[in-house]
DNA sequence: TGTACATCAGTGAACGCGCGTTCACTGATGTAC
DNA sequence: TGTACATCAGTGAACGCGCGTTCACTGATGTAC
């Protein structure tokens, strides 16, 4: 006996959520069926009740695994935040663009689910952006400067941030690695953040 | 006879695009099947094949649908284009609100199928994407000190107000006409936008 | 204006297929003694 | 260590259902003369 029946369990359950975050790239979660799952992990469909209730409780689950990445991600871009502006932006640029070719599926299927995802799976997705958006804007207020600002202002900043973030993304996620188009999209994204940088020394908060 | 035989084909083409606008926000279009989009119509699934060849096809048709009304705003925000630049940005997002909420489901409907979509309706949004904003940076080369910068420049700039623009659409579509949060989003897109003009103007573009 | 024929939007039966879910089962792994 | 029983991940048959698509059709509208 090399494996425990848990081990064993946990792995299936793996290749499930392995299984489905592959095929939802092709046709979103709404539309991909539970047997298709079961055929491409190699079981029997039946046997994804073992694991999850059904496609929704499955897709819960990989909402919060991609939210576990974006978390982390934000984790390493603090680690660099002792850094000046500029090194700033173009260190957590670096480190969006790392975490995006290594986990490419978790933020492609946030992108894609956001909107065409079932109810439960959307709702759960907006929770964990706001809670996402909240923590930066937690990390702001330890900055100098738009560390004086007003909490409405501190939102209104986070938010304009991930919107460039979010879109950043998902271009990233439409392209090759390592093309001229990457390239091309970091330096737009960096330039981006630059403005908005300027915008926010020179903004006035009224708090 | 109150009505010809094209007229009463064009209505009946009119329901199906209505229809498929309607059922799509609840569960996408790849997950919507020629059978629904009939019974909502109120014919024969077969007859469904008189007006498209396929769901694709009729997804197609809808993004041209909902690009011209994007082009109809762009239209429209270039129209009072002339007043000074804060009246500008305040006119322009009560542009996009009446849009929005005028044509909730077209923008609902780009914002859902631009990433899970048939990959034939997500290539033809991007490319319509890509024409919109190259559209916008035209228009910006016309605006003083901005109508100075580089083209590369401009087309970043373009891409971050489109930005700005597609979290709010995407925000203001998830909320209720006239709520207290649309009040709160349109304060918000607002100041992004006051920000990112203030970063513009102090941006030294590189030609 | 009236007639004979053409067009064509919509009908309805039929098909084979993949779907989610039920159920009783098997046999390897785990546990109690 | 050995035995008897419990657990439970995965099996396989079966079900009723909605799916896209085919086909021959109907009957109102349109056109030519």
């Amino acid at each position: 006996m090399t494996e425990t029946r848990v081990e064993r369990k946990e792995r299936t359950r793996r290749a499930i959520l392995d299984a489905a975050l592959d095929l939802s790239q092709e046709r979103a979660l709404v539309a991909l069926s539970l047997r298709q799952v079961a055929k491409e992990v190699g079981i029997v469909p039946t046997a994804f009740y073992r694991h999850f209730d059904s496609i929704d409780a499955l897709g819960l689950a990989l909402v919060e695994e991609s939210f576990a990445t974006l978390r982390e991600m934000l984790r390493d871009v603090r680690r660099q935040g002792t850094a000046e502006a500029g090194d700033m932006i173009d260190s957590s640029v670096a480190v969006l663009v790392d975490h995006v070719r290594r986990r490419d599926r978790h933020f492609a299927f946030i992108a894609r689910e956001r909107f065409a995802g079932p109810p439960a799976v959307r709702a759960e997705i907006d929770r964990n952006i706001e809670i996402f958006e909240r923590e930066l804007a937690t990390d702001l207020a330890h900055q100098p400067v738009v560390g004086e600002w007003s909490d409405a202002d501190l939102r209104t900043l986070a938010n304009l941030i991930v919107s460039v973030l979010v879109v950043t993304t998902e271009s990233l996620v439409k392209t090759g690695s390592a093309s001229s188009e990457e390239r091309a999209l970091v330096d737009q994204a960096r330039t981006q953040l630059r403005m908005l940088l300027i915008g926010a020394l020179g903004w006035k908060s009224r708090p």
